[in-house]
DNA sequence: GTTTGTCAACTGGTAAGACCATAAACATAG
DNA sequence: CTATGTTTATGGTCTTACCAGTTGACAAAC
C-alpha cells in the first residue's frame, strides 16, 4: 500500500510561511509596523506563545526587528543577527578565513566584471566619493574610518553587480570573514604604508569600471584580493 | 557626546549563545539528545516559553530536530528548513535561476579543481559508484533515480574539495537551485539523449579528477554547467 | 509659548500552569 | 517470544498573569 506520511505542520511555521508569502508579494513593506503580539495571536486564531516563535524566528534571520514596548517592525532582509549568532559554528575551523577569502575572491572578481560592464552613473559616483573620502581618511589616520570606506567600496561593487544572489551571498560571506578577523581590518590600514596602496588598488579597480573594462577590472580585483591574502597571512601568524 | 546604546539582550538570544558554544566547543555532538524543555527550563532558570523560542530558532536554522513526545536531537547542520522556509524571497524575483547557475557555476569549477588535487581514493570510488547508478538509471528509464545520481555526483564533488565554507555555500546555493527549479531536474532527464550525454559529461569530469588534473576538471565542468543552462534555457521557455 | 514632568495606555518580555497528542518504554496476555 | 495494551515522559499549544519599557497626551513650571 503507498500511502504518504502526513506531514504535522506547526503553527509556528505556518505563521511563518504566511509572513513570508505576504512579503513575497508585497504586500507588507520594509519599515511597516507589524501588528501588536496580541492582535495577531487574534487575526491567526492562535495563543500568543506561537505567535512569539515565529516573530523570534523571523527576528533571527534578520527579516524584522522588535522593540519592546515598541512593536515589531520589517526590515529589509539583513543577515547581521543570524551571522552574528551562528558564525562561531562556521568559522570555528582552522584556516576558515583563508578559506572565506578564497570564497571573497571568486564571489568579487566574478561582482567586479558584471559591474563594469553594467554600472550606471550614480554608482560610479558613490565609487569615486568613497574612494576620496578613503584617502582623506588615510591624510588624518582614521583607520576606523579607512575600513569603513574599505568595506563600503566593495559593497557598492556587487550591489552594482546587478545579481541579487550573488549581492546577497557575498553580502554573507564579507560579513563572516569581518567577524572571523575581527577587527583585523582596521590593523591592517593602520600602516600607512599598506593603506595608501590598497586604496590605489581601488583606485585602479574603479577606474576599469569607469572605462567598463571588465576584464582589467577582474585583473585589478584579483591582484588586490592576492594582497589582502598576503597581509593577512602575515598579520595571522 | 559619543555613547554606544545600552544592548539589552533576550533571554532566547543568551540560550542559544550557550549551546552554540556548546556546540563550538563540542560538549553537546551530533545525534545526541536535548534534555526535555522543562528540564533545561529549571537549568537555565527561565521559563519554558523562552526556551522553546531559543529551540524554535535553532531548529529552523537546522541546528536541532524536535519530534513531538521524542525530544530534540542535535544534528549536522542542515540548512535544508532554513532554504524551505524562506527560499522564496530569495528566488522570487525574475531570472533568479540563472542568477543561481552563475553562482553554481562559479562554485562548481572552483570545486571541481580543488577535488581534483586533494581527493582521496575513497571519494573517487564513491564518485565511480554514482556514475554507474545513473548509467543504470537511465537503462531502466527511471529519471528520479537519474536526478538523484545526478544531485550525489556533483555533492561528491564539493564535499571532497577540502574546503568547508566553500561546502556550505555550493549546497546552498544548490538546494535555492533545486526548489526554485521545482522537478526540472527530472524532466530534464527524461529525455534519454540528454541524460546520456549529461552522464558522460559526469565521466569526464571524473575522469579528469581521478587523473589529478585540475584544468582539464574546470574545463569539463564548465562546459557541463553551459549545457545545463542550455537545457534550463529551453525547459523555462 | 516652550519646556519639563507626570501619568496612563499600550506593547513586548517573561513566567507559570494546564491540557492534549504523540512517542517510547514498559507491562501484560496470548 | 510476540503482539498488544498501558503507562509515562515529552513536545505542542493555549491561557492567564505580571513586569518593564515605550509612547503620547496632558498638566505644570518656566
Amino acid at each position: 500500500m503507498e500511502v504518504k506520511p502526513i506531514v504535522k505542520k506547526r503553527v509556528y511555521q505556518e505563521i511563518i510561511n504566511q509572513f513570508v508569502e505576504m512579503l513575497r508579494e508585497d504586500r507588507i513593506k520594509v519599515g511597516e509596523k507589524l501588528p501588536a503580539e496580541r492582535a495577531l495571536a487574534d487575526m491567526f486564531q492562535v495563543s500568543r506563545p506561537s505567535v512569539r516563535e515565529a516573530l523570534r524566528v523571523m527576528e533571527t534571520i534578520g527579516l524584522i526587528e522588535t522593540r519592546a514596548g515598541g512593536g515589531a517592525f520589517v526590515t529589509d532582509l539583513n543577515l547581521a543577527p543570524f551571522i552574528n549568532t551562528f558564525a562561531p559554528l562556521i568559522t570555528r575551523r582552522e584556516g576558515s578565513e583563508l578559506e572565506l577569502l578564497d570564497l571573497r575572491e571568486l564571489l568579487e572578481v566574478k561582482a567586479v566584471g558584471l559591474t563594469a560592464e553594467s554600472a550606471g552613473p550614480e554608482a560610479i559616483l558613490s565609487m569615486e566619493e568613497i574612494i576620496q573620502r578613503m584617502y582623506q581618511a588615510i591624510e588624518i589616520k582614521d583607520a576606523d574610518e579607512g575600513a569603513r570606506c574599505d568595506i563600503e567600496f566593495h559593497r557598492m561593487i556587487f550591489e552594482s553587480s546587478g545579481n541579487y544572489v550573488l549581492m546577497q551571498t557575498a553580502h554573507y560571506v564579507n560579513s563572516l570573514m569581518e567577524i572571523s578577523i575581527k577587527g583585523n581590518r582596521a590593523i591592517l590600514l593602520r600602516d600607512e604604508h599598506n593603506a595608501v596602496k590598497l586604496c590605489s588598488e581601488h583606485q585602479a579597480i574603479f577606474e576599469a569600471i569607469r572605462q567598463k573594462d571588465p576584464v582589467l577590472a577582474r585583473k585589478h580585483m584579483t591582484e588586490h584580493i592576492e594582497r589582502v591574502r598576503i597581509l593577512y597571512q602575515e598579520t595571522l601568524q
